[in-house]
DNA sequence: GAATTTTTGTTGCGTTTGCAAGTTTATTGG
DNA sequence: CCAATAAACTTGCAAACGCAACAAAAATTC
């Protein structure tokens, strides 16, 4: 016990060390992520919230505001704003909902889907490089733990 | 090879799915996790950028303006505006490097320590619930992929 | 079925952020 | 040593963000 590797990452613990506290982890790999693929979407002129919209709607489109905003765990205000620039670059369009009159449906854009392609293509690399010393074991472990702490702040 | 679970995290791939996208989860997580701490840390009025600080000086004070940013992956210039923020609110103090003229150093204050004492206290039962359910080994294999994802980004 | 509550989206406004351009001090190359 | 380059801040400015207050539609309650 006295030596519990969670121990160290425990802000409550005597022996708290930064290096062991996950969140630290996970905030300085996400922010050194998001820096170099900021870089590479400059060159075909999207910034980061557009390209994680993309990519949701990627999957499925059309969605509402609201579920893009849960899904990508940004607040509703700052995903108008999102799809706003978005809709002004000709990237998705919206449409009221014909079911519910309150929901605004986003709709990605034949030239969104194209962006999308082309973030894709140039993200690849950069994903390789990443995982790259991963083994399948490990990197189905990885997304586990991801999903568990995910569940867990739920 | 056809279902190697990297493949479909793979934004090159044709069977690419967000969810298996490791910095999407990563993403999510770390947004979840603000959104909650951001509302507790409200309690003694800090805000996370405050909160990353002072963590980080809690291991090493003084510490550079610089070396704080690089540590925290924060640009320099919005450092500056954290470090100001924590002086007016008696969190920290700021004096010339006697060794090198260009670098002023962030030194905590007994306010800062108390401070720091308090967000500890505060964010310990969320960590708690955060990491249940890991055991040992699992806690201890999250922490070394994660060093290894920002060590690949490097 | 009318009133209340909840859900979904929208907008104004002040704060925070990041880029870019500048200043000062160290370091490096002739 | 002097010039040129690099490093470590600093500040102005525009863009992005989040809160709060609001509006409108749907769901719930009585």
């Amino acid at each position: 016990m006295a030596d519990d590797p969670r121990a160290l990452g425990d802000p409550g613990s005597e022996s708290f060390r930064v290096d062991s506290y996950p969140f630290y982890l996970l905030n300085r790999a996400v922010s050194r992520y998001n820096v170099i693929i900021e870089a590479q979407l400059r060159a075909i002129e999207i910034d980061i919230p557009t390209w994680r919209v993309l990519m949701v709607l990627g999957e499925e489109s059309p969605r509402s505001i609201g579920q893009l905003s849960k899904t990508a765990v940004i607040h509703l205000s700052t995903m108008m704003r999102i799809i706003e620039r978005m809709m002004k670059a000709g990237l998705v369009e919206r449409a009221p909902d014909a079911q519910d009159g309150r929901v605004t449906n986003v709709i990605l854009t034949d030239l969104g889907r194209e962006k999308l392609a082309a973030a894709r293509k140039l993200t690849a690399p950069l994903y390789r490089q990443v995982i790259s010393g991963f083994s399948q074991n490990e990197f189905t472990r990885l997304l586990e733990m991801l999903n568990r702490l995910h569940a867990n702040l739920g």
